[in-house]
RNA sequence: GGGCAGUUACCAAAGUGGCCAACUGGGGCUGACUGUAACUCAGCUGUCUUUCGACUUCGGAGGUUCGAAUCCUUCACUGCCCA
């Protein structure tokens, strides 16, 4: 893998760069689609090409590890022959679901011990089996398995945490470079950072991941319970450290404005789950504002769903109409709201994406900021 | 014409003397959701009030009782059965 930045914003850290893969090339800043099991949920990936213009997707390995099994992803030649996707892949290493699954898992220096939420059954995920099941779904970019801290943790816990994952970061990468690929293209490996709201362990923890010298490089732990400003202020904090010519993947993040937020910070790469989750729950994000689908409000508004959108959905069905087919809990309302939310996410980074370009990023990014967060 | 059963909030349906403004579903309204255990979750849903609380409700009218959605009388309506 290999990254190329092609333009940077002279009042910012914002730069749009070209990041080359073996199934293609990514255009940044970009956001990833999430497709936790194998499947951006509720979107063919006819539209996540053709009108969400994807760029790449993530899998995760938690739950493809429990479902389908590696045997059968194994057999199928690897995630991309198994579900058809030919572009890039990042796969997730489980260490959010260290995070989010607290309840069902117990952490040790081995790894971390989970409970299936599937059947009870109980795995061990170490930083080694984590490469080899990342090796096996045939992940374009591995991420490295990390300790997701909560955004709430004390500075000790934070610290023994952000160690921890210091530690598992260089058995991980000891095993990665130790191993080979096994469908003939190649596969990169990501640090993340971690050090929760702290700076001096940000700080810290970024020199460390700065130093392995890695194709890219990932920041853990934010949006998970923290202030939004003390997510920026770690964005910078860490931004200040981590190489500029690598690409740099905020995970999991966020809203709209998170995004353009750490487009301006310096951050090349996004995912979340909010546009696909968020849109089945009912909310759509337009350049325009938010719209929360099921109100009332909409029930005769017969205007097209966005008239600034760019995917077909936008414009063929009205707000009445979606709102209709949410309150009837028609299947349809989740589709037309998932391929809206991901245009219109695609759409915000290339439009970033030429901004930065132009060389105005900031004003523009200024007056979408504000734009993008109003409720209508 | 006779017999039986029933009538509770938007709908369905509990409650059969005080713990009832009334269980529970559905529907409706509003909110939440950030590396997906999420087509999920939470709140509200008689009126007035920010809260405390006050007021008016359980087919209609009248009655018994300290007290009634609950007991009695009567009227109206609905369903089933018999003529």
């Amino acid at each position: 893998m290999t990254f190329e930045i092609q333009h940077t914003d002279p009042k910012s850290n914002a730069r749009a760069g070209k990041i080359t893969t073996d199934h293609g090339d990514i255009e940044t800043p970009i956001f990833m689609p999430v497709g936790t099991v194998a499947s951006v949920k509720a979107i063919h990936f006819h539209e996540l090409k053709e009108d969400i213009k994807a760029q790449i997707i993530l899998g995760n390995t938690y739950h493809l590890y429990l479902r389908p099994g590696l045997q059968t992803l194994e057999g199928a030649g690897g995630l991309h022959k198994f579900n058809g996707w030919d572009k890039p892949i990042l796969t997730d290493s489980g260490g959010f679901q260290v995070f989010s699954l607290s309840e069902n898992r117990k952490l040790k220096e081995e790894g971390a011990t989970f409970r299936s939420h599937i059947d009870g059954s109980k795995h061990l995920f170490t930083p080694e089996n984590v490469v080899e099941t990342q090796r096996t779904i045939g992940a374009d970019i591995i991420m490295a398995f990390d300790e997701c801290t909560p955004g709430t943790a004390d500075y000790n816990y934070a610290k023994k945490s952000m160690e921890m994952t210091h530690r598992w970061l260089d058995r991980g990468l000891k095993h990665f470079d130790s191993t080979e690929p096994k469908y003939g293209y190649s596969q990169t490996y990501f640090p993340i950072v971690q050090g929760c709201v702290y700076p001096d362990l940000r700080r810290q923890s970024a020199d460390f991941i700065a130093s392995q010298n890695r194709d890219g490089n990932a920041i853990g732990g934010l949006a998970v319970g923290e202030p939004t400003e003390k997510m920026y202020e770690m964005i910078e904090v860490v931004n200040e450290i981590l190489p500029k010519d690598k690409p740099r993947y905020l995970m999991g993040v966020g809203t709209p404005q998170n995004i353009l937020e750490g487009i301006e910070r310096g951050v090349d790469m996004f995912d979340c789950v909010m546009p696909t989750r968020n849109g089945r729950n009912g909310m759509l994000f337009t350049s325009q504002g938010i719209m929360n689908m099921k109100n009332e409000r909409w029930k005769n508004d017969f205007s097209p769903l966005d008239e600034y959108g760019t995917s077909y959905v936008d414009r063929v069905y009205s707000k009445a109409y979606l709102r209709h087919l949410f309150i009837s809990k028609e299947l349809l309302a989740m589709q037309i709201a998932s391929i809206h939310n991901l245009a219109f996410y695609l759409w915000l980074v290339g439009e970033a994406r030429k901004h930065i370009q132009i060389g105005d990023f900031s004003v523009w990014k200024k007056g979408m900021v504000e734009q993008v967060a109003r409720r209508l």
